[in-house]
Formats: structure tokens, C-alpha cells, sequence
DNA sequence: CTGAATCCCCTCTGATACTG
DNA sequence: CAGTATCAGAGGGGATTCAG
């Protein structure tokens, strides 16, 4: 079978807020799984937890769990993640280039 | 929403097969349906005619008839296909850095 | 030869409620 | 606070058959 990198890569990426969690942990360095919730509005607990277990066995985030009441969990990227955000960039410019302007919202392209 | 360019991307390279179309159409320039059905061996033609439709759609690809019995249809890479080129080889040599060489059994990067 | 039609399955995601 | 449990829906893809 062919293509063995580019399917690695896509593993990583793939899954609908994987992107946004990075960025997340990318501008803010260490966040909290409630903090997760707010900021990407429409994702379920259930989900969030999946995206972050993947990725967090990807070997893209790191999860600190501090054993206090209540609890205390704290995500941030490692630095195979932070590896990735060059791609991500690269993913992201290419995309700015076939998006008729007058769609653009925000980029968050080369920031 | 954010991530739009990004997301714009994926939507452009997602499906199972898309990538492995792509290379073909890159390697071989001008590759007919059946021929495509036959290199990529197990794709159904359901699937294949999916996502041919999809890339022809975005953009990416374009599908010629010539009117004649049996039909011939040919199947090309668009600037706009061209132009994606790079960014998949800077995703797949972001994936072959990832990959224990000893998994490695053939790259496609850099060619 | 190039698909279209049909049926099936399976994974991913969402909504909601609940627990240590 | 940080998840887990459960139920449900949508969509992508596979297998097979048929048509122009």
C-alpha cells in the first residue's frame, strides 16, 4: 500500500476540532478541559474527550492531571503538536488562495 | 466561524481515495476511468465516480468525453490540482517524519 | 467503457443526563 | 471540574447489479 505518510499526517488532523484544539493550545499554551468547552462553542463533552484521547495518544498533547478537589486537568501541546503547526499553516494559506475574499471572516493563517 | 481556509483545504482532500487519484492523475497526466479503477485497485466504481465528481467540482480535475462508442473519458489534473501539489508533499514529508523507518515501505514524498 | 442504482454497514458526531 | 453512559442520526464507503 502507498501513501503511508500522507495517511500518518491525516490521522493526526483528522477528526472535525482537532485543528481548533490545536490552535486553542497553540495561542493559549495550557488550557483546561472546561476551557476547551467555551471557547470552541458547539463541541460535546463526549467529543471533546474522544479528540483530545486521540490526540493526546498521538502523541500531539500532553494531559496534566493534578489530583486536587475538584479536579484539575490541563492540556498542552508537545512538541511533535507544535511540529505540526507548520503544516497546519501550509494547509491553511493554500485554503486562503481559493477562497473568494469577499468569504473571508478571519484568518488564522500566519498568525 | 474560524478556520475557514483551513477547513476550505481539507474539504479538498478529504476522502479515502482523493490523494491516491491526485497522484495518479499527477504521474500519469491523463488517466481514463477504467485505468484509475484498475491502479487503484480496490476502489469501487460507486466511489470512484464520487469522488472524481467532488475533485470536478472543486476544481481540482478535469474530465473530458470524447463522444464515441465504447465512451472514453479522460481525467486530468487543472492548475488549481497543480497548485495543491505541494502542500500535499509538505503533508506527507510532515508524516514521514513521524513513522519509525522500519514501517516504512515505500515514499511517495519529494517525487 | 463509464458509470448509475441499490442496499448495507460502520464510524463519527451530537444531545442529554449522570458521576466521582 | 472533568469527564462517562446512553441513545440516536447522518454520511462515507463497500459490494453488487444494471444500463447507455
Amino acid at each position: 500500500m502507498y501513501l503511508n505518510e500522507f495517511d500518518a499526517t491525516m490521522k493526526h488532523i483528522q477528526g472535525k476540532w482537532k485543528i481548533m484544539i490545536m490552535y486553542e493550545l497553540y495561542e493559549r499554551k495550557v488550557v483546561r478541559f472546561n476551557e476547551l468547552q467555551r471557547y470552541i462553542a458547539s463541541i460535546s463533552p463526549k467529543t471533546l474527550t474522544n479528540q483530545l484521547k486521540e490526540m493526546e495518544k498521538d502523541g500531539l498533547i500532553k494531559r496534566v492531571v493534578y489530583p486536587v478537589v475538584p479536579p484539575h486537568v490541563e492540556y498542552s501541546l508537545t512538541p511533535k503538536g507544535d511540529s505540526l503547526i507548520p503544516v497546519l499553516n501550509v494547509i491553511c494559506n493554500w485554503g486562503l488562495s481559493v477562497i473568494p475574499s469577499d468569504q473571508l471572516q478571519r484568518t488564522l493563517c500566519d498568525e
